[in-house]
DNA sequence: CTACCTCGCCCGCAAATGCGTGATTGCCGG
DNA sequence: CCGGCAATCACGCATTTGCGGGCGAGGTAG
């Protein structure tokens, strides 16, 4: 199901309208706690060839019932703010159950914060409920498909949340040797171990450990193992 | 030009196609080794209204070039996989020069490792070279509205990356009381200044650590402060 | 050619650490 | 009511660390 090779997915899409899977009808939950919108979803789903939508509930309470006397649906839908349990844990709790249900969050919230908990939680698409219809099916193939439907100002916030996260290497002039040391520092070697494996003396290898700690500006082995983890000078 | 909140882009550009920013036309540099592939894509830009590649090469030395000599594109769709400079390193140097630039990965790589570089290094989108042409032309659409076009299959690997970072938090039913001072070594402190912060005795904190130690089954500080750092149980 | 830097090497010592082996207290659940 | 557990405190001791000194070789830039 998962085709993982078929990028001309959105052209077919947007040519004719139902290129699904023909094997199997693709069984969508829906949670969300506005019944209009519940049901203007639902019933786009429906309209779709290949597509179903087999149970459309306002909680994550009613889902998780249904998980337990219903055959578990390919995709779910599902809002994060709704009342009751919250939709943060309500994925944690579904993947948790039923791990190869594709869960996309619904969603008004687009605060980095919402987007990071969700996706650790185990979500597999991120959409704005602001999105057209069409992009919301399209993001139901998107997924059958191997990929990971997100709205573009969401994956403009993921990037900067990657690029904030790798990209400030603080150079700190480490040379090679430094390195190395710092390598097995992190590790746990002692500096005797260290000295052995490298092959050299004791005393090099505490020459270069303190000019490491002078480069880093820290006073013990921790904080230098600390500050080299932390800005991933490794 | 950065709208921010035109979240119906999609329909307006399936419906009919130039729904681009009547203001100015929106130029885009275009850096591909492949002769065809590149004159495919900068036809594509050239027919789209309201979108102009004034820079076609088929090298970053050449469009690093370009930036002193000519005016700087709004967008700049880059191969990674170059001869000579590498693409990577490539967008760094162009983000250096002109940050506003808002680069675009165009690209057959698709592992993570590659992907996540680029991140790091400042691209705003990323592509597959098997997408189709009109998900190229859409992509630069929106990247002007502050969205950032990356192919769905890639976002899910961003996706993974992301789950994977953040979900494993390796629980090592570590105490609170451990856990507090799990925060002080991070921070380099000695036993002593670490009972004297927490007003505890010397030996408290001395067993409590050998309980980290085993707990976390490590053997030595700088261990500890890296299983705790790389697993975040902080 | 000299000044400077990096890398490797060495001595010595006060301080901190890791670990074995204890004990006492308060709290929870069976 | 008692066993189990986290948290606290305690002593001793072999190692390891952090840091104060100092020395020589190679490279490079002035």
């Amino acid at each position: 199901m998962i085709a993982g090779d078929r990028p001309f997915g959105y052209i077919e899409l947007m040519s004719e309208n139902p290129p699904y899977p023909a094997d199997h009808t693709v069984y969508v939950w829906l949670v969300e706690d506005n019944e209009r919108f519940r049901n203007n979803i639902r019933d786009l789903v429906n309209e779709t060839a290949g597509l179903a939508c087999s149970l459309a509930v306002s909680s994550c309470e009613e889902a998780l019932a249904g998980l337990s006397s219903e055959a578990a649906p390919d995709i779910l839908l599902m809002d994060i703010g709704l009342p009751g349990l919250d939709g943060i844990e309500g994925i944690r709790q579904v993947k948790s159950i039923a791990p190869s249900i594709q869960v996309i969050m619904l969603t008004v919230f687009d605060d980095s914060d919402k987007i990071f908990q969700a996706i650790c939680a185990g979500a597999s698409g991120y959409l704005l409920k602001s999105a057209p219809p069409d992009e919301i099916i399209r993001s139901l193939t998107d997924i059958l498909e191997g990929g990971a439907p997100i709205n573009a100002q969401i994956a403009r916030k993921l990037l900067d949340m990657f690029a904030a996260m790798g990209a400030p290497k603080g150079n700190y002039e480490i040379t090679n040797a430094e390195k190395e040391i710092l390598h097995r520092l992190v590790e746990g070697n002692p500096k005797k171990q260290i000295a052995h494996d490298l092959g050299v003396s004791f005393h090099t290898v505490d020459t270069h450990l303190r000019n490491i700690y002078t480069k880093l500006h820290v006073h013990s082995r921790s904080e230098a193992v600390a500050k080299a983890l932390k800005e991933r000078l490794l």
